[in-house]
DNA sequence: TCAGACATGTAACGTGTTACATGATTCT
DNA sequence: AGAATCATGTAACACGTTACATGTCTGA
């Protein structure tokens, strides 16, 4: 659903052509959003319709090839801005979350703050949850084997979410609370 | 990609019809797997075709009501174990992986020992790449805010490898190594 | 000259999502 | 009687994945 802005983001950090962004989702960006070359391709090709990006002339002094720099107009960065700010995020979507904030450290500050104290309480929810399950099912000395597994099921949850707490309150600095000007 | 596999582990758990397992997806299950009702009722009527499920007789003395309970044929429980055994993850693919061991608690052990020994060397790998990125790149006193940032989404990654591998070790003796008999 | 990386694309298919559609049962 | 929940499905579309396809450039 934000594969078109994960580029986006991608390209506002730094020009690319198709190829050079399929080689950044497969290292550093590949780390918390995928995107194959066909992908790629695809979503610039619209972009390049809806006036989102452009190609460059390509100044890498070889415009013997075939190769297209692409770079972010105008309203291709207003869309990054209207998608950070309009597009409230799930608990599930972290990394829908960590592209929020890759756009904040692009573009400068987008007033994250209120997202990430809503998030944070909805992750505490969830983790008040987990516990009650914890303590509902759980609380028995002696497990079987399958109940020690599930319990390791719920566990997983448990810690990505007393983790993810734990990241997002040093986060809050960061983005702080918007400031009117 | 495993969607049919997490209908029918579910369903190995307890017979249900469709709109139960939407329901369970929606909750217990729906933490770490999402699907909606009309994934559900596509992949019930092609694993009806395939002949892993079927329909059994609504026992529910409410037989008047269109109300459908699958349950998993043999075929269907060998597939699940094929899966499990033949289909190595990724480190992306923590949900799956959770898939498996409820597998594991519904159908008895199936072996994972070596997949989460394969799995923990990954994420140590992952983990120790994203350290090498800390200290390159962010050793620096004093960051910009862009910078702060961009250490921040690093950090998520860190801690959740970290977190990951802290957990995983806890399962190693739930899932044990295989023993041939 | 040959292999591997560079570079861009199309085609087909499978899966997931959103909207539409229908009707029965149960509770107030 | 009406609303909410139970219950199952179809249709259209969007998105992601895999395979196919082509050609250039660079270094050994």
């Amino acid at each position: 659903m934000s594969t078109p802005h994960a580029i986006l983001i991608a390209l506002l950090e730094k020009p690319s052509s198709g190829y050079d962004l399929a080689r950044r989702f497969d290292r550093a960006i590949g780390y918390f959003w995928r995107a194959t070359h066909q992908q790629i391709y695809r979503e610039l090709g619209r972009m390049v319709d809806t006036g989102w990006v452009a190609v460059v002339d390509d100044d890498d002094a070889r415009a013997v090839t075939r190769r297209k720099v692409y770079r972010v107009l105008r309203a291709g960065r207003e869309e990054v801005v209207r998608w950070v700010r309009d597009t409230p995020l799930g608990v599930e979507e972290r990394n829908a979350f960590l592209l929020k904030l890759r756009a904040d450290a692009a573009i400068g500050p987008l007033g994250l703050g209120d997202e990430l104290s809503r998030l944070i309480d909805e992750h505490r929810a969830r983790l008040q949850t987990y516990r009650e399950i914890e303590q509902r099912d759980f609380a028995d000395r002696v497990l079987t084997n399958a109940r020690q597994l599930q319990y390791a099921i719920l566990r997983a949850g448990i810690l990505q979410e007393e983790t993810w707490l734990e990241w997002a309150e040093d986060v809050v600095p960061l983005v702080g609370v918007q400031v009117e000007r």
